[in-house]
DNA sequence: CTCTGCCGCGAAACCTAC
DNA sequence: GTAGGTTTCGCGGCAGAG
């Protein structure tokens, strides 16, 4: 096995990624990145403070994405200063790498019948069932990148790709293979995985949900339940933006069964206020 | 009903061994 | 240069929340 997969260079951060000199095994699935605070840091200093057109209304530190106004090829062109993204002189000269991946096109042949298909975009031509189906491709077009990477600066449209993507800063990989405990940030790259190196068939029907794994961002402890998912997060992180984000109703079920859980232990601090 | 988070698929890019 | 496995990410579809 090539030991790419193990010891990542490809592009390195200003902050050196300590947690990927690590082995798969031992990093897979709890791994927290004891760096990841001084390149939060350097970057809401060097690239926010920087960036005059950003949104200073908008911008919580506490936020894990943000809206930007660049259009993807801006973006590109300003990581590539290092005072714009926090990109080091090393980095830079990697740009061209990162810029052809910007750039990078798709053409998706979706297969299906056009014939139902009664919204097309105007752009593209390409058509949709449902309404709502336009709206959102018509995102794609859009230059304005609704989700920032606050480690790279780089913008997504959902914040979910913002997610996936900020694991491969983190180096938070939950999805483990039980044979030889390597990790993978998706699950797609473990089946391919288990597929390719271990002749293991997924008896998974095309498009076929897999049961939903847990991930704590924070630490990339991965849970069975969203229950035991609130459970960790609100013992071991509980200033964590989940716990913010998680419905009341849903909070307030997972409550009960926590404080029966814990039976009397102290409440974490921010909610001692 | 709309919005949005999450998911899987697919493909380009990447990396190392040979 | 090529092969083969991995990484990364764009995007359509689905489903739950509001």
């Amino acid at each position: 096995m090539p030991r790419a997969f193990l010891v990542k260079r490809r592009t390195p951060p200003p902050a050196a990624r300590s947690w990927d000199e690590l082995p798969d095994e031992e990093r897979a699935d709890t791994y927290i990145p004891d760096s990841i605070d001084c390149i939060l840091k350097y970057v809401t200093e060097d690239s926010l403070s920087n960036s005059s057109s950003g949104d200073p209304a908008g911008d919580s530190p506490e936020r894990g994405s943000h809206e930007v106004t660049n259009t993807s090829n801006d973006l590109c062109e300003d990581l590539g200063h290092p005072e714009n993204g926090g990109h080091s002189q090393e980095n830079a000269e990697e740009q061209p790498l990162d810029l052809k991946r910007s750039v990078r096109s798709k053409v998706k042949v979706t297969s299906g019948t056009l014939n139902e298909e009664l919204y097309s975009c105007d752009i593209c031509d390409k058509g949709f069932r449902l309404q709502r189906m336009l709206n959102r491709h018509l995102k794609c077009h859009n230059q304005v990148k609704r989700h920032l990477c606050t480690f790279c600066g780089k913008g997504f449209n959902d914040t979910f790709d913002l997610k996936r993507h900020v694991r491969t800063h983190t180096g938070i990989r939950p999805y483990k293979c039980d044979i030889c405990n390597k990790a993978f940030t998706q699950r797609c790259s473990l089946e391919s995985h288990l597929k390719k190196i271990h002749g293991v068939q997924q008896g998974y029907a095309y498009k076929q949900r897999r049961d939903k794994l847990f991930v704590c961002e924070e630490c990339g402890y991965t849970g069975p339940s969203q229950e035991d998912l609130y459970l960790h997060v609100y013992k071991g992180h509980p200033g964590s933006a989940f716990l913010k984000k998680t419905t009341k109703k849903l909070a307030a079920l997972l409550q009960n069964k926590i404080t029966s859980v814990l039976q009397g232990s102290p409440k974490p601090e921010d909610e001692m206020e």
